[in-house]
DNA sequence: CTCCTTAATGCGACTGATTCGCATTTGCAT
DNA sequence: ATGCAAATGCGAATCAGTCGCATTAAGGAG
């Protein structure tokens, strides 16, 4: 498995060390199309079989946003954090409003506007988060209220 | 006080009642140039010699923003949520990732992505939050690590 | 202006996500 | 193989936010 050599070297890189958690933890959030919340990581591996408590879980995921390994969304899921593994591009997301799918979007226009901004207000930005909420294409047929 | 009465035909509008503590709320927030969680709220209320209890303050902003009048931001400041009154354009930050200062920004460039984005997933785009991170002019100089 | 209905509020208890202390285990450098 | 610091597990603690219930007050009717 080439993966767990890629994470053992991400991870010895941060002075972490290579647990099998860790392991599992990235293996798991590599896994996911989606943002998860530490709830369901830790539920997601202990159906895999691992024996992990969820204090772990929210450790691990602490150290792994420190490092810049993974990053915890802005927006949240029932005032539950989430939280997803930095991939080579980043990632913005379109949330529906009223199933909660998230859909994971590439592209990203923003340089452009970043540089600009920066100019105008002697701020330097290091990173960014856009998140487009409607209704997806199932549910887009009665966009009734359902919360933002 | 004409936001007095603006505030009063507002709630009006929505079937809430025009309550004191609903109209310092409103204040507060329309002075306020950032998001501010409960708390801030609660704090800034008090000092003013206004007698209000935290939940007040959490029911009061949880039916202004199901009527739409506030915003909760989708970005939170050490896990505690923050609100905004809806002004008449919507707005974007620059949130200094060291000394967490938040710079409103009007502009936004997103209108047209958000179509081609509309087209290609089907979703139905209602809104959407974009936040950059970054140094301000006065953390500017040395970014070490802080979060992000 | 007074009365009445019911929404709004205060208070304290409660919940649920996240954190922490501490004893135990495990990675890994030597 | 050994030792030490980092990582983990467990349960207790914390903290934002919610809720139940008794009390207060907005605002429409008379």
């Amino acid at each position: 498995m080439e993966d767990k050599n890629r994470y053992r070297r991400m991870l010895k890189k941060e002075n972490l060390r290579n647990t099998s958690h860790r392991q599992s933890i990235l293996e798991a959030l590599e896994a996911s199309e989606e943002p998860v919340s530490a709830e369901t990581l830790y539920l997601t591996l202990r159906e895999k079989g691992i024996s992990i408590s969820i204090s772990t879980v929210y450790r691990a995921l602490d150290v792994l946003v420190e490092k810049d390994i993974v990053a915890k969304t802005d927006f949240t899921d029932n005032n539950k954090s989430l939280f997803e593994i930095k991939r080579e591009e980043h990632r913005h997301h379109l949330v529906c409003v009223k199933c909660r799918k998230i859909i994971p979007v590439k592209e990203c226009p923003f340089y452009e506007y970043a540089g600009e901004l920066e100019e105008r207000f002697g701020f330097s930005i290091t990173g960014h988060k856009l998140e487009m909420y409607g209704y997806c294409q199932k549910c887009g047929g009665s966009p009734g209220k359902t919360g933002d």
